[in-house]
DNA sequence: CTGGGGATGGGGCCC
DNA sequence: GGGGCCCCATCCCCA
């Protein structure tokens, strides 16, 4: 670049209009920039598609485009390392790169958008093209890409909301399921019937009419020429836990956290009306992530990365993050994290979990007191010196001698029948199905433990449509 | 306020 | 590909 001398000081040369703004000369609006940059970008597509000045030949399975090292560069993080490294090669060849990790297909809508700010998603692409641009390391794409994705599954969450509301229509409170991110907040919201129209095209319908209707905001137009700085992906994650119900893994931990302990520690819910409620809520989302399973691409992520011998290997991306697995079946397991899809609920307190053995550990350690450790003075006993105590539908044991000494007063259950003891001051026949508030405790011997806790747990991956009526058996058994 | 422990959830990997 | 085990991180409660 050339230099120029100022006060014994060198500094980059200034352009005409740098100096005239210093001089308070220069006469610009926004309108103009605009239009300036829009025109510039016209020209380069018009370049590219007539082949003129390329400087940059990428195949993708096959098939060559031809585009502008610049723009590439521009636009892309993969494109400025690629490029980077063959800056100083100053010959005319073109530059070369070629791809086998997404189809030409998808190419050719992040291409496009990079010569015309428009990305042309669909329901079909939008999977394959957010693998594309993260792969190709393009932050935008990635987010507008996201925004689409969430925008559908907001207009999900509506759906649930609305469910709710109408069940919860008889003024019962809302419950919330520790396990299940449910809105709370009902939404009026119209519910497209199945077949009438699906979520992605009326996702698509609603984003063109607040598009032309002007009100919506630039972050989910997808317009590529001036997305403002704090879109950054780290922005986009810091507003997903107040605004979108559609969680990166850091904002699904927090969550988590938050609403972890309120289920460990609550009562079942006994209410049938919101438990129904919070499956069709989960069914919903279940629904949602099959939708999402079933528009995944054998593309994600066919990562080719390399081994210590160079050797290429298979990693199967997350398209929703940048974690990689090395197989498709963890892919799976891990995209319930982004999901929120949980398909194992336990039968005793309704609480979901993503993993069958999560729900067996859960069921064993809460339900089944299948730890041999005194809860309160730690010691190991037994199957016979432990006790086992039950609190709600919650099981843990204690020795003997912590049952003396504390002077543990509950409902004894008579180790023949089950039936409780006729002591002072004992909660007699009281149900927890029918007092749900009122913390009912008793002991419980081995032989009764061993009778009914093994048929407690009925492991299943629920089909949520049959799961009220199974867990209603259970809640009362 | 802090450390320990329990509960939960996610990743790697073997069968 | 699913099931299961192990390990680890995180969050929360409690002493």
């Amino acid at each position: 670049m050339e230099m120029v001398c100022e006060n014994g000081t060198y500094r980059p040369f200034r352009a005409q209009g740098e100096t005239g703004r210093q001089q308070g000369q220069r006469w610009t609006s926004a309108d103009m920039t605009a239009s300036h940059q829009s025109g510039l970008l016209k020209q380069l597509d018009q370049q590219r598609r007539q082949e003129l000045f390329c400087d940059c030949n990428v195949v993708v399975e096959g098939h060559l485009f031809k585009a502008h090292r610049n723009v590439l560069f521009g636009s892309s993080g993969y494109f400025r390392m690629f490029l980077s490294q063959g800056a100083k090669d100053c010959s005319l060849e073109p530059a070369s790169a070629s791809f086998d990790v997404f189809s030409p297909d998808t190419f050719t809508v992040i291409l496009d958008f990079v010569y015309s700010g428009q990305l042309e998603l669909t329901s079909s692409n939008v999977i394959e093209v957010m693998s594309a641009a993260s792969y190709l390391q393009m932050n935008d794409v990635i987010a507008y890409c996201k925004d689409f994705i969430k925008s559908s599954l907001e207009i999900s969450a509506k759906e649930d909301s609305n469910e709710q509301y109408l069940c919860l229509s008889d003024g019962s409170p809302p419950v919330q399921d520790s396990g299940d991110d449910v809105m709370e907040t009902p939404v009026a919201c119209s519910v497209s019937t199945p077949g009438q129209v699906t979520m992605w095209d009326q996702d698509r319908a609603q984003l063109k009419e607040e598009y032309q209707g002007g009100a919506l905001s630039p972050k989910t137009t997808a317009r590529h020429q001036s997305p403002p700085p704090e879109q950054s992906l780290e922005a986009d994650v810091e507003q997903e836990a107040t605004v979108h119900p559609f969680p990166s893994i850091a904002t699904e931990r927090r969550r988590r956290g938050g609403n972890k302990r309120k289920a460990s520690t609550t009562h079942p819910v006994v209410d049938d009306s919101p438990t129904i409620d919070l499956q069709r809520a989960s069914s919903h989302k279940a629904q949602k992530a099959d939708e999402l399973y079933a528009t995944l691409p054998t593309i994600v992520g066919v990562v080719g990365l390399f081994n210590k011998d160079s050797s290429p290997t298979m990693r199967f991306k997350c398209p929703f993050c940048t974690h990689t697995v090395k197989r498709k079946a963890d892919l799976k397991r891990h995209l319930r994290c982004h999901t929120g899809e949980r398909p194992y609920p336990c039968q005793a307190c309704s609480k979901r979990f993503t993993r069958l053995e999560h729900l067996r550990s859960h069921f064993e350690t809460i339900h089944q007191a299948r730890k041999l450790v005194c809860r309160k003075c730690k010691r190991h006993v037994t199957e016979l010196s432990g006790r086992v105590v039950c609190e709600g539908t919650r099981r843990y044991r204690l020795c003997d001698v912590c049952i003396q000494e504390t002077g543990y007063s509950g409902v004894v259950l008579d180790s023949t029948d089950g039936a409780p003891v006729d002591e002072p001051g004992l909660l007699l026949g009281v149900d927890e199905g029918q007092e749900e508030n009122r913390e009912v405790t008793w002991l419980m011997d081995d032989d009764e433990l061993a009778e009914d806790s093994g048929a407690d747990l009925i492991i299943q991956e629920v089909d949520d449509s049959d799961e009220e009526t199974s867990e209603n058996k259970t809640d009362h058994s």
